[in-house]
DNA sequence: GCCGTTTTCGGCCCGACTGTTTTCAGTCG
C-alpha cells in the first residue's frame, strides 16, 4: 500500500464526517494528515511504525494507529463502518461544482439522492427547487454541472494549458491601467496539474480589467462576476479566477492566491503571534479582543512593498513559491537555509532527445541547431532502442551508422558539441537492450521501461535495480513511467530505486514532457539527501519541445534541487568527464 | 483530531460570491 492509497483513505474519511456534520476541526484534521503523508519524502516501510508516523507533521495517535492498521492489514474498520452508513456512489456528488457537504446531506437525507444519476433525474423531476435553501437557479446549475462534466473534468497538466495562460497573462498586462499582474496560485507554485489559474492584477481601474478579461476571446463563458473578483471558463476547459486589487493590497493578494493553503496557514500563525492579522489584502494590527487575556503589545506593522518585506516580517528569509507546500521551507527559511534553487538559465544542455532515425521529427543537424539557438552547449541524442518497435528502435547497425554521424557533424561545430547516446530499453529481466561491448562505443546511456509495465512491485524494482547496475548506464530515465491524468505509474519501489542510484553513480533522470514530470518532485528531497544526481530532460520528439525543458526546471525547484544537483548545469567542458565516471569506478 | 515560547484545554484562516433569503448559509479557494 503507498501513500496515495493512505491520504485518499483520510481523505475519504474527511468527506464522510462531512457529511456526518461532525466538528469542522476534526474534519480538518484528517485533511491535513493526508497532504501531509503525501508530501512525506521517508521509506514507506516506516509507515509501519507508530513513532516514526507521529513525528509527521499533523498526524497524532489517532490517525497514526488508523495508518498502522491500514497497511498492516489492508483494511480500516473505522473507515468500512463509516462508509457503509452511505450508499457507495454518494462520494461522486462531491465532484460537481457548486455541490458541498451540507446540500448533499440535505439532498440525501429528503430526497434520497446519492448519485450523479439520480440527483439528475431529481433535477428534471423539479423536486430539487422545492428543498429548502435550493432554488429553480440552483437546480438548473446542477443540471448544466451534469452535463459538463465529461467536458470539464477539473484537472489539467501545464502542458495542456501553458499557452493559454502566458496569452491571458500577455493580453492583462497590455491593458492600459494596469501595474502588475502575475498568474498565482498552483501554476506559480509549479504544480504538475492545476485545475484553475489565478490572476492577480494590481490595478487602479478594476472594471476595465473585469471587461477586458471577461470579453477576452479565450472566454468560453462566464461564471461569476463581482467588483474585485470574477470567473471565466477558457476553450480548453479550465477556470480563470481574476481578482483585482491595489498596488499596496497585491503583495497580500499574490501571496495569498499562490497558496498553498497550508503554507498560508502557517503565515497567518506567523502574524498572529506577533499580535498582527494577515488576510489577502494588508497586514494589519490584530483586532483588540476584549475576551482574550491580554498579551504584549503588538510590535508595530512594518511596511510591506513586496512579497520579500512579507516573509522578512515575520522573520523569514523570501521562500520562492515553488517551496510553499508546507514541507520544511518555514524551518529552512527561519534557519536562514533555504537552497538556492537551480534556474533555467543554468542549464548548460540536456540527455534525452529523439530524431527521426527513430519516432522524433527532425534530423540531427535540426536538432542541434535548435540546442544551439536555446544557448545550449551540449546536447545528447538518445534515440530508441530494437525492442521499440513502435518508435523504430534503432538496431545495432543503424546505432553505428547515427554514432558515426555525429562524430562527424561535432568536427564541424565551434563551442557546441552532440553526444551519442541511446534510449535504450530496460527488458523484463532488466538486461539491456544492447550487449556492453556496442553500449560502451557511446557516449552514455539512458536506460527505460517501455513495456510489461504490469509486474509487480517487487519485480519492477528488480528488473529496474538489475539495469542500474550496469556500469555503462548512465542514468534512468522516467522512472515511474507515469502519464499524467492518463496513466498511472507502474509499481515499483523509489526508495530503493533512489538507494540503488545512489549506489551505482547512476543519475536520474526529471523528464521535463509536462505530461510525465517523472520523477515526481516529491521524491527529489530524499534523493538530493541520499547525494544523487540530477539531470533534466526533455524527452524532445521535435525541436520545438526542447523548450520544455522549462517544465522541468520547475519540479527540481519544487524538489528544493540547485544548480549543483543537475549534472546537466555543468558546462561543457567539465560534463564529459562526468558521463565517464560511472565506467571507470 | 492535532497541537503547545500564551496553552495539556481550548483553540483551530478568513473573505468573496451566489442564491436563497429579508440577514444569511453554503461553497470555494
Amino acid at each position: 500500500m503507498d501513500k496515495a492509497t493512505i491520504a485518499d483513505v483520510l481523505d475519504k474519511i474527511a468527506t464522510l464526517l462531512e457529511l456526518k456534520g461532525e466538528n469542522p476541526f476534526k474534519i480538518r484534521a484528517y485533511t491535513n494528515a493526508a497532504r501531509s503523508l503525501e508530501t512525506f519524502g521517508g521509506n514507506i516501510a516506516d509507515l509501519r511504525d507508530e513513532e516514526t508516523l507521529e513525528k509527521i507533521p499533523g498526524i497524532g495517535k489517532a490517525i497514526a494507529a488508523k495508518i498502522k492498521e491500514l497497511v498492516e492489514t489492508g483494511g480500516l474498520k473505522f473507515f468500512e463502518d463509516l462508509r457503509s452508513e452511505f450508499p457507495a456512489e454518494i462520494l461522486e456528488l462531491f465532484s460537481l461544482p457548486g455541490l458541498g457537504a451540507k446540500k448533499i446531506k440535505a439532498l440525501y437525507e429528503q430526497l434520497q439522492v446519492s448519485s450523479i444519476a439520480q440527483l439528475q433525474a431529481a433535477c428534471e423531476t423539479g423536486r430539487v427547487a422545492e428543498l429548502p435553501g435550493f432554488g429553480k437557479t440552483t437546480q438548473e446549475k446542477f443540471c448544466r454541472a451534469i452535463a459538463d462534466r465529461t467536458k470539464h473534468s477539473g484537472s489539467f497538466h501545464l502542458g495542456m494549458i501553458a499557452v493559454e495562460a502566458k496569452t491571458l497573462e500577455a493580453d492583462l498586462r497590455a491593458q492600459p491601467d494596469v501595474l502588475q499582474v502575475c498568474i498565482a496560485g498552483s501554476y506559480r507554485r509549479r504544480k504538475e496539474i492545476v485545475r484553475d489559474l489565478d490572476f492577480i492584477v494590481a490595478t487602479s481601474a478594476p472594471a476595465e480589467i473585469t471587461a477586458a478579461f471577461i470579453g477576452h476571446p479565450l472566454v468560453e463563458s462566464i461564471i461569476a462576476q463581482g467588483p474585485t473578483k470574477s470567473s471565466v471558463r477558457l476553450r480548453s476547459g479550465i477556470q480563470c479566477d481574476l481578482r483585482v486589487v491595489t498596488t499596496a493590497e497585491y503583495p497580500f493578494a499574490l501571496n495569498y492566491f499562490t497558496g498553498s493553503k497550508e503554507h498560508n496557514i502557517v503565515m497567518r500563525n506567523r502574524a498572529q503571534q506577533r499580535g498582527w492579522t494577515l488576510n489577502e489584502y494588508r497586514l494589519g494590527e490584530a483586532p483588540l479582543d476584549p475576551a482574550a487575556k491580554k498579551k504584549k503589545a503588538a510590535a508595530k506593522v512594518p511596511e510591506i512593498r513586496d512579497e520579500a518585506d512579507l516573509y522578512h516580517a515575520v522573520e523569514l528569509d523570501y521562500i520562492p513559491p515553488e517551496l510553499r507546500e508546507n514541507c520544511g521551507e518555514f524551518e529552512a527559511a527561519s534557519a536562514k537555509t533555504l537552497p538556492r534553487l537551480v534556474e533555467a538559465e543554468n542549464l548548460r544542455g540536456t540527455f534525452h532527445c529523439h530524431t527521426n532515425a527513430s519516432d522524433g521529427h527532425n534530423s540531427l543537424e535540426e536538432m542541434a541547431a535548435a540546442a544551439q539557438e536555446l544557448g545550449l552547449q551540449y546536447l545528447g541524442i538518445a534515440d530508441h532502442s530494437r525492442s521499440s518497435i513502435q518508435a523504430r528502435g534503432l538496431d545495432a547497425a543503424r546505432l553505428r551508422v547515427q554514432v558515426a554521424a555525429i562524430r562527424k557533424l561535432n568536427r564541424e561545430f565551434e563551442n557546441f558539441r552532440l553526444f551519442a547516446g541511446v534510449e535504450c530499453d530496460v527488458l523484463r529481466d532488466g538486461s539491456l537492450d544492447f550487449d556492453d561491448e556496442l553500449l560502451g562505443e557511446l557516449d552514455y546511456v539512458v536506460a527505460s521501461v517501455h513495456s510489461a509495465f504490469t509486474l509487480s512491485e517487487a519485480d519492477m524494482t528488480r528488473r529496474v535495480i538489475r539495469a542500474m547496475s550496469n556500469p555503462h548506464v548512465t542514468m534512468l530515465a522516467h522512472p515511474t513511467g507515469r502519464l499524467l491524468l492518463k496513466r498511472e505509474p507502474y509499481a515499483i519501489d523509489i526508495p530503493a530505486i533512489i538507494e540503488a542510484a545512489a549506489q551505482t553513480g547512476t543519475w536520474i533522470e526529471i523528464n521535463a514532457a509536462p505530461k510525465r514530470l517523472d520523477l515526481d518532485w516529491r521524491w527529489w528531497p530524499l534523493a538530493k539527501e541520499k547525494g544523487v544526481k540530477c539531470v533534466i530532460n526533455p524527452d524532445a520528439h521535435r525541436t520545438e519541445r526542447l523548450q520544455e525543458l522549462w517544465f522541468g526546471v520547475g519540479v527540481a525547484r519544487k524538489g528544493w534541487l540547485t544548480k549543483a544537483d543537475v549534472m546537466n548545469c555543468l558546462p561543457l567542458a567539465k560534463i564529459e568527464a562526468e558521463l565517464g565516471r560511472k565506467r571507470a569506478l
